[in-house]
RNA sequence: GCGCCCGUAGCUCAGGUGGACAGAGCAACGGCCUUCUAAGCCGUGGGUCGGAGGUUCGAAUCCUCCCGGGCGCACCA
């Protein structure tokens, strides 16, 4: 919400009805350029052709029917090829600093959602090994989504999916075990396909050490429970390094012990899409679109297990199951092969699940420099900087800020050293600071910064150049908020927050808040108050914190 | 070969459901600290928006083709 757009648009909604005719969507917007005002559209000329005029005529036309409420609207121009600009009164930007005061901490909230529930899984790594940095930038991306999502009136399940059956497990208990017989000295291969990292041998001997009864690592299953359980909660130690938290874990071994993946396959066949062919069981995808069908249960010549899309697809019936009519999923670009198959199997069930289940938010690959080179991740050949190694070289403020400056689908440079620098290079203190200037304004005035209501002065005292662009700043933010959720894309909230901070700092460059006039100063610290939580809010929001002082 | 994503300033990236002269940060250069933290502010230079067509009053944005980079196309997960 722009400070006095809704009303407005309100007025231009009637003059459009009043000439009969009909736009779905009024564009009103700040204008880039400062002389353009403080909003503008370009209505006249989305109506011209249906009215067969020139735009600049009906843009005439609007302004002679426009019925503004008092107050508002000072001056109205027609700009180019029949733009109609807009400046706003003083006292309509003053209403709007009031109305940040009002809100408060939920200054930014909305209610798109109206309490519906959504699902949103992300990171969903294998138990097979450290988190990497991919891990972390979803992690981060899928956090914040959620955040997004909750301040805009969703309820949200925050989900962790591990692949904890399959192939890449049976090779994590291979590797261990070679380890582990490495360890008793005896000679011993890790696998094709299996790891070598540093941990494996962590792992090998962790388990000689609490496995005493089994020392020749003969017990497989108990080294698979060992090692995942380990893995599992070196993640999760990981993530809360990070600041992320889950409400849900989900296990693929849980689909197969309660029946689900059973249960769905049955389904499918009865729904009359599966077939038999060279003694496997496919599903007939094409019917809903995939460009072949699939494989659900290998030949048994190929081992008769389902293959890995049958679990995914038994995953999200137990998803729409449980409630969740809307599900978004943060993966990696490399899965966007999965997306029309688990869709499609969901299709095929016939139970109602909507095309578009579930939504997708995939991210492209980063790519870690340090020192000028880049570091290559392969968890299999163990040479990789991980999502720990990260958060403590940089800090989770940093690393969170850093993959949510950049849309999820552009590759994303992560430069260490930068990220590393305490200095003014890293973005991050740009507008931490900012919101730290705003604490240091309380504490000389020995204030507390939450006591103020807005209440306190007359906001009209704000006239300043800085002031006036500072409040449509904080007028901003829950149009931003709403957009950033409806999009799925966090780093909208970056950019604003950076351009905020920009405005916080430049006022408080020019202006001194603390010894000015009584009564401007009484309206400059509402002012330094409203900045202060609307940094405070949107940096909460990415999961970044607010420090009082530097 | 087919599909998806990307190609915007020296570097990293915004802007992309068409709109007013293409933006930010960093890097470069020049100013500003007896005052609420200079982790800041002000200014200067810098771009055929990968290329070519097309649609439109108007294209970085939409369509087609081409070039370049990434990823995916299994009875692997």
């Amino acid at each position: 919400m722009t400070v006095g757009a809704e009303r407005l648009r309100e007025a231009l909604r009637g003059v459009v009805e009043a000439l009969g005719l009909k736009v779905t969507d009024i564009w009103l917007e700040r204008p880039r350029e400062e002389s353009h005002g403080d909003l503008a559209t370009n209505l006249a000329m989305k109506l011209a052709p249906q009215l067969r005029r020139k735009p600049r005529d009906v843009a005439q036309e609007i302004i002679d029917r426009l019925a503004l409420p008092p107050g508002v609207v000072t001056r109205v121009e027609i700009a180019g090829p029949g733009f109609i600009n807009f400046w706003l009164a003083t006292g309509a930007v003053a209403d709007a600093l009031r109305q940040v005061m009002a809100a408060g901490v939920a200054w930014g909230r909305s209610d798109a959602g109206g309490g519906r529930p959504v699902n949103v899984e992300f990171v969903s790594a294998n138990p097979t090994g450290p988190l990497h940095v991919g891990h972390a930038r979803q992690a981060v991306l899928g956090d914040a989504l959620a955040s997004l999502l909750e301040s805009t009136g969703w309820r949200v399940t925050r989900e962790f999916y591990y692949n904890d059956a399959g192939q890449q497990i049976a090779n994590l208990v291979q590797s261990v075990q070679a380890r582990i017989h490495q360890l008793k000295g005896r000679a011993a291969e890790i696998p094709a396909g299996g790891y070598h990292g540093e941990y494996i041998r962590d792992l090998a001997q962790g388990y000689l050490a609490t496995h005493p009864e089994d020392p020749e690592a003969s017990d497989l299953d108990a080294v698979r429970r060992f090692a995942v359980s380990e893995l599992r909660q070196e993640q999760d130690r990981d993530l809360q390094a990070l600041g992320v938290k889950f409400d849900v874990y989900s296990l693929e071994t849980s689909l197969y012990t309660a029946g689900e993946v059973e249960r769905t396959v049955n389904r499918l066949v009865a729904a009359g899409h599966a077939y038999d062919q060279d003694g496997a069981l496919w599903l007939r995808t094409t019917d809903f679109g995939d460009d072949k069908d699939r494989v659900m249960r290998k030949s048994p010549d190929k081992g008769g297990e389902y293959t890995y899309f049958v679990p995914d697809v038994a995953y999200h019936v137990t998803k729409w199951e449980r409630g969740f009519t809307r599900a978004i999923n943060i993966h990696g670009a490399d899965h966007h092969g999965t997306i029309t198959r688990v869709r499609v199997g969901l299709q095929a069930l016939e139970m109602g699940i909507p095309a578009g289940y579930p939504e997708y938010v995939l991210h492209q690959m980063v790519t870690v420099v340090k020192g000028g080179q880049e570091l290559k991740i392969s968890k299999r050949a163990g040479s990789y900087l991980t999502l720990r190694d990260l958060v403590d070289e940089v800090g989770a403020d940093a690393v969170r800020y850093f993959f949510l400056m950049r849309k999820s689908d552009s590759h994303l440079v992560f430069d260490v050293d930068l990220a590393t620098k305490q200095s003014e290079e890293n973005p991050v203190y740009y507008v931490q600071y900012a919101h730290t200037r705003m604490a240091g304004i309380f504490r000389t005035a020995g204030l507390d910064p939450a006591t103020m209501t807005g209440a306190e002065a007359d906001l009209t005292t704000l006239r300043e150049p800085e002031e006036q662009e500072l409040i449509k700043r904080l007028g901003e933010f829950p149009g931003v908020v709403a957009k950033a959720a409806e999009t799925l894309e966090p780093h909208r909230v970056v950019a604003y927050l950076e351009q905020l901070a920009t405005a916080v700092n430049r006022w408080y460059h020019e202006h001194r808040v603390v010894g000015a006039p009584p009564e401007l100063e009484r309206g400059r610290l509402v002012l330094a108050r409203g900045a202060q939580m609307v940094l405070a809010n949107g940096l909460h929001l990415l999961g970044v914190t607010a420090p009082e002082r530097m």
